[in-house]
DNA sequence: GTAGGGTTAG
């Protein structure tokens, strides 16, 4: 942690704001001891002006009777000071101004006054001069224009510009250069394009600032692209672009985030023979930052000696995006200690970092900070920006201090108070917040949904989708992503479809991410053939989207698709993370490659340097288990340097069942945690199993544990698409409208089953009843209801997909395989673990699972 | 005298 910074930020003079702050009590108690011969003198500066003004003062006396030439003197001295106050004065001067007292001299020093308060951006006075020296009679000239016309374009007094506009068109000062470029860059702010074009058009000669005003006006108005071809006229026309021009067009380049344009501007900046200045030197680490040329960015940052503000700003709010909030941090540290005094902007990149790194302490000074400087009035991103800090940082009651204080609460604070909620999962306040939101864009739709999936809340999350759309709120790629994920976990295929189509109807734009978040997608859903049409298609793969494509192998049962997959990746050379080898590992797991799965652990820490976390002891103890080396697993579990979770000894414990071994399951289940947790898996498989070898007394002792433990065993159930509509049937339900039917259907699916030579494996029904009632029992499996629903209800060689939210049994997988003979359907199974294709009487995972 | 870089929420 930055230190030094700490101690500066919490040692500046507080002001009276401090003590209304909501942090400040906090604050002061954390605050090191105060040493202000230690801060830099920047930070202790005050306001500034005050002497200045006191100074104009002393002249006015001076001069009050000496005449009106002397009134110039005094006006021109407040234009020099340039502050709000010094303005303001001269101002209440050219009041009391007559007009008989207007001497020579007199437009030289209204228009020096303009111009100054352009500088400051103080429009409102800029105007009030201007009318007032038309009251007098003093008439503006060709320079009044131009500072005029500026300071109503800064503070947006567009009205204001087009009458200003009207009087340069009368007063016959349109055809001055100098005016009709500030004319085309009045347009272009105001958004009117076009008619900023036409001026430029119409100009009968044209200086570089004509240029740059254009370049500069179609770049911010989100053309960047005609910005950078009129560079290129530009120097055809063999017009020069000087320093100015130059960082209008790798802004940009910038924009475009297009590298080898950057590059190729970048190198006229030599070619031209151009000063680099302060201003080009934080443009070009803006570029470069955004083109993702991370490391020329900081080698010009690091060979700039002078760095002003804005490129500290440009370098730390970069930091803070790539997730680099220490060196963000570290970069304040030195501004703290030789630089420029840290502004509103440096600030937001500080408070992101204090989120990103959850230090509280530090966000709180740097709350401290901004109200000693007073950065959050008039500033509504200071203080959404610290709202989400504190959010982040937990403590939601600040966060909602400030929220509540703030008298202009726009969209965004509300999406960071939102925001803020989802990220520690409170979906009821998420779901207030939302509704009683005065106006919701299209952000505050993406934070719900995406919460809602984070939440695993899928259904809720596509519903809401639907609501999105019945409000006419157009997606975007962001939306898509999180739907897509929720499709993926819903497993609908019939979903999966609609959204993908719903992506191309609307053309909404395409990236990694997106395509990434499809094949995943279509993975989930069991359309690997989808899944790897897309990844083929995509133009930039990150290790995400390999990771994706070789989760969509492993879940299909695919194993040596996803080490071949693997092996291209690092051909290509993609670096694995943890993740890719959950997906790698999987895949060896499902296609019984126990050598290869082995040898892809080991390789994890030697070759790759990734530590294993947990989930992947669970599959590698899943890989042993499934293929029978129960004795071998455990042993790797014993030999864990980390302590084995729930998940490691369930993995276990289904093998366990699967491979029949009642003394390692109940050693498993004596050492898990879970079962003096309230979670139910380890007892309902432990006494699953004891119910499979029909040692029922042993069950009874679990389930008691479990009441005792107010446990209850989680219901299976499975859900199949028929005509877009999702059908849901849990085990033994008996709800559905169309139920005789289905009974009717079971009994004809197992009197050809029989005949087929199927014999129940009664060991799958889990309690202690006769026969007869375990046969019963068995038939209504979910999955079997939810087949035999689907084939009632659609055409003949339409495929059956099933979702279910358990580990499929022995038994009906046996019977998936059989039926998929019997009726010619293809099925599809995807159990909590993965896929199961059935056709012909065979399954894709070759009963390996 | 005109034109310029960095900005919060998903």
């Amino acid at each position: 942690m930055a230190l030094s910074s700490l101690a500066t930020l919490c040692s500046s003079p507080p002001v009276s704001a401090v003590r209304d702050s909501p942090a400040v009590s906090n604050l002061n108690g954390l605050s090191p001891v105060a040493d202000d011969a230690a801060a830099p003198s920047a930070f202790l500066r005050s306001g500034g002006g005050g002497g200045d003004l006191k100074e104009i003062k002393q002249l006015h006396c001076r001069v009050a009777k000496k005449g009106p030439t002397h009134n110039n003197e005094l006006i021109a001295k407040c234009a020099e000071v340039g502050t709000p106050e010094s303005l303001d004065y001269a101002l209440k001067v050219f009041e009391g101004w007559k007009e008989d007292e207007c001497v020579a001299g007199s437009l030289f020093v209204c228009n020096s006054l303009i111009r100054a308060c352009s500088f400051a951006g103080l429009g409102e006075r800029a105007i009030l001069v201007f009318v007032r020296m038309l009251e007098m009679g003093v008439m503006p000239d060709k320079y009044t224009f131009p500072f005029l016309l500026s300071a109503c374009t800064k503070v947006s007094w567009f009205r204001e510009g087009v009458q200003v506009h009207g009087a340069i068109v009368k007063m016959g000062f349109a055809g001055d250069m100098f005016v009709a470029n500030t004319l085309i860059h009045f347009h272009f702010e105001c958004g009117d394009v076009v008619d900023g074009r036409r001026l430029f058009d119409k100009m009968p000669e044209r200086n570089v600032v004509s240029w740059t005003s254009l370049i500069c006006g179609y770049s911010r108005r989100d053309c960047p692209k005609e910005a950078v071809s009129l560079f290129f006229d530009m120097v055809e026309a063999g017009a020069v672009p000087n320093s100015v021009t130059m960082v209008c067009v790798i802004a940009a380049c910038a924009k475009l985030q297009d590298l080898k344009l950057g590059e190729r501007v970048h190198s006229y900046i030599g070619n031209l023979d151009i000063e680099p200045n302060g201003h080009m030197v934080s443009a070009l680490v803006d570029m470069y930052m955004k083109c993702g040329a991370f490391v020329t960015a900081k080698r010009i940052f690091d060979c700039c000696v002078e760095r002003n503000l804005v490129l500290y700003n440009t370098i730390m709010s970069h930091y803070v995006k790539r997730g680099m909030a220490r060196e963000a941090l570290a970069v304040l540290d030195e501004m703290l200690e030789q630089g420029p005094q840290p502004d509103r902007v440096t600030m937001l990149s500080a408070i992101s970092a204090s989120a990103a790194l959850n230090e509280l302490f530090f966000g709180k000074a740097c709350h401290g900070y901004i109200l000693r400087n007073g950065l959050q009035e008039k500033d509504d991103n200071i203080n959404n920006a610290m709202i989400d800090m504190y959010m982040k940082c937990g403590e939601s009651g600040l966060a909602c201090t400030i929220f509540n204080s703030m008298s202009n609460k726009t969209v965004v604070s509300w999406n960071s108070l939102l925001a803020g909620y989802v990220k520690i999962g409170d979906v009821r306040s998420t779901r207030e917040i939302f509704d009683e939101m005065p106006e919701r864009d299209l952000v505050s739709w993406n934070i719900m949904i995406g919460g809602l999936v984070q939440e695993s809340l899928f259904e809720e999350a596509i519903e809401f989708f639907r609501m999105m759309q019945r409000e006419g709120i157009k997606a975007d790629k962001v939306t898509i992503v999180s739907v897509a994920s929720a499709c993926g976990n819903l497993g609908s295929l019939g979903l999966a479809k609609w959204i993908y189509h719903y992506t191309e109807e609307n053309v909404i734009e395409r990236d990694m991410l997106l395509d990434t978040a499809f094949v995943d997608m279509f993975g989930r859903c069991g359309d690997p053939k989808m899944a790897v049409q897309i990844f083929e298609k995509m133009e930039k793969r990150d290790v995400s989207s390999w990771t994706a494509i070789i989760c969509a192998m492993a879940t299909e049962g695919n194993g040596k698709q996803a080490l071949e997959l693997f092996k291209e990746m690092l051909t290509q050379g993609v670096e694995p993370d943890d993740v890719t080898f959950v997906g790698l590992l999987t895949a060896c797991s499902h296609s019984g490659l126990v050598e290869q799965g082995r040898r892809l652990f080991q390789s994890m820490e030697e070759v790759y340097g990734i530590s294993p976390k947990v989930v992947h002891y669970g599959c590698v103890v899943d890989l042993l288990g499934r293929a029978g080396l129960l004795e071998e697993a455990l042993d790797f579990i014993k030999s864990m340097p980390i302590e084995p979770n729930d998940i490691i000894w369930g993995s276990l414990l289904s093998s366990c069942r699967t491979h029949k071994n009642v003394e390692i399951a109940a050693y498993a289940a004596n050492r898990s945690p879970e079962l003096t947790s309230d979670r139910t898996g380890i007892p309902v498989v432990l006494s699953n199993i004891y119910a499979s070898e029909g040692k029922w007394s042993e069950v009874a002792k679990v389930r008691l544990k479990m009441k005792e433990r107010g446990m209850h065993k989680v219901p299976g159930s499975s859900s199949t698409e028929v005509n877009g509509v999702v059908h849901q049937f849990s085990s033994g339900d008996e709800s559905h409208p169309e139920m005789s039917r289905i009974a009717q259907m079971l009994d004809e699916i197992n009197c050809k089953l029989r005949d087929a030579g199927h014999v129940p494996d009664l060991r799958n029904v889990l309690l202690d009843v006769d026969d007869h009632e375990k046969k019963f029992l068995l038939s209504r499996h979910s999955e079997k209801l939810a087949i035999a629903y689907t084939l009632i209800s659609t055409g003949q060689k339409m495929p059956v997909r099933v979702v279910k939210n358990l580990r499929t049994c022995s038994d009906c997988h046996t019977y998936a395989k059989l039926v998929s003979k019997v009726y010619d359907r293809e099925i599809s199974i995807r159990d909590n673990n993965r896929f199961h294709f059935f056709k012909e009487g065979f399954c894709s995972c070759g009963d390996f699972w």
